[in-house]
DNA sequence: ATGACGTAAGTCGTCCTACAACTTGGACAA
DNA sequence: TTGTCCAAGTTGTAGGACGACTTACGTCAT
């Protein structure tokens, strides 16, 4: 799985058009018209969700100026302290480039990354954000009790229960990884339990008012016969797995995930700023 | 390598001192007082270097909650803008945690991670922060032609010279990784090649005016007996691959890099945030 | 015609003041 | 004891103002 990115044509013989989009081929107004991505969080968050969505769907070219802040300020019926705390959050994210005298830019990167590490979501809506058809196969799905290790990451007590999933993730019908999580069955029934299996387990858990508000991995290299199984198991084994705990926002661990991605068949990017 | 940092006891039985920070045992102001980090950038970044490095020296502990905003305006003789901007870098860092109505608390994590990828920092400079003595041993250092691939990469005209650096990495006498470098030439001279050579490629870069400000970088897992080489060579073959291409706060890419981490050695953490 | 220079407009950075939204803890009444 | 309400403290947003920086453009001397 290599979507479209080969050697990132960065700043070559890219054409840069310095002018700010135009405003006549979009809605002459955005004001309240936060409805893209969900509704939620503080409004510079939403402003910064809105402006996310327009930049990544094009309608800002790389490397092209963003509208000054007084001017998305007016258009959004925001003030120009809710823009910028937009823009910041904008820029930590590596998608603009903010010049002092200048203007807001799209980064030439930005737009091609999406998948970055640092981004939190799931393989699944990852997968689908690069243009490809995701699915799984469950291989397994049972409760039995939490092992030390898993204790210790989950915060829970010795002995108690938890949902041990197996799955493969696939991307247009071609096996991507392995997915070995592990989730705490405390505040689950047995509806919840079932639908986990199913899709992305994070869509569930949003249904019970969870939400993953950070996660902490550890990246190694593995090579071993053990991991992957079913039809499509690759020769190679060798597998680069992210060893995650994910958090809530009240810092409260939920789940503990180990995904095995095949080598080569998933693109890893990681945008790193100062 | 796996420096100090066992399962990180999250929040478990963790004593969370939701008081302020007393201002008695520190010095009175801290206004002027920019002397901790380098002195660089724009003010709200100078208050978040600062910030930063008392939370990392651990004068407020993890979960403590921080003076407010407008005393920490007070304390450093900037307005409250400012010192929001400050912090919301910090907070896309992952490293205090805001709360709406009723403060602002350094992360659970925060001031173990340090090491993270997402931070833009030359291994050298990681490893001594994470309380080792890093060393290096040079196996290779000739200029060449650009092979195509790299000429991509670098943005540089077929047949421009580069640099190819290949050294090993050590962390108090143990090997850890493998460093595969290559700088075109254009701008360096005769005296630049060889101190190159030596310690950090990254502080030879600072004294001509480059400084690092973006990294695109690919994860591989690699298993291959080709790579390492010297005393130490690990039996195993193992390695995490980190593919990156540097560039400079103009976009201009400055460097190519090949780090081959030795599997186990060098624990890679990742926090991501929402 | 060409290049150096100064000027002015545009944009981000910072400051000030004020109020809204939210959280927390304590006072108070049932 | 329990529940409700209120007040204080903190972060979020607003509006206006000015400084710092960048860029383009016109002027002027060469």
């Amino acid at each position: 799985m290599r979507p479209a990115q080969d050697p990132p044509a960065q700043n070559s013989a890219k054409v840069r058009d310095d002018a700010p989009v135009s405003a006549s081929d979009r809605p002459t107004s955005n004001r309240l018209a936060l409805n893209a991505p969900r509704k939620s969080g503080s409004l510079g968050r939403q402003v910064a969700a809105h402006l996310r969505s327009r930049i990544m769907q094009g309608e800002v070219s790389p490397g092209a100026r963003l509208p000054s802040e007084t001017e998305i300020a007016l258009d959004y019926g925001v003030s120009r302290v809710t823009v910028r705390t937009a823009i910041k959050l904008l820029e930590s994210q590596g998608l603009v480039d903010v010049r002092h005298g200048s203007g807001t830019f799209v980064s030439d990167f930005g737009t091609e990354i999406k998948a970055g590490i640092q981004e939190l979501r799931s393989i699944t809506e990852t997968i689908r954000e690069m243009g490809f058809e995701p699915s799984m196969e469950r291989h397994k799905g049972e409760t039995r009790t939490a092992s030390e290790h898993e204790s210790i990451r989950l915060d829970l007590m010795p002995g108690d229960q938890v949902l041990d999933l197996q799955r493969a993730v696939y991307a247009d019908g071609e096996v991507v990884a392995y997915s070995y999580d592990v989730i705490p069955i405390k505040t689950l029934d047995a509806q919840m339990l079932e639908r986990m299996g199913q899709g992305s387990v994070f869509e569930v858990f949003e249904t019970i008012g969870i939400i993953p508000a950070r996660a902490m991995a550890e990246l190694h290299a593995v090579f071993s016969q053990d991991i992957a199984w079913g039809q499509q198991k690759p020769e190679q084994g060798l597998f680069l797995l992210l060893d995650q705990v994910h958090f809530d926002k009240d810092g409260k661990p939920f789940m503990y995930s180990k995904s095995y991605f095949v080598e080569g068949r998933f693109q890893f990017v990681i945008l790193r700023t100062r």
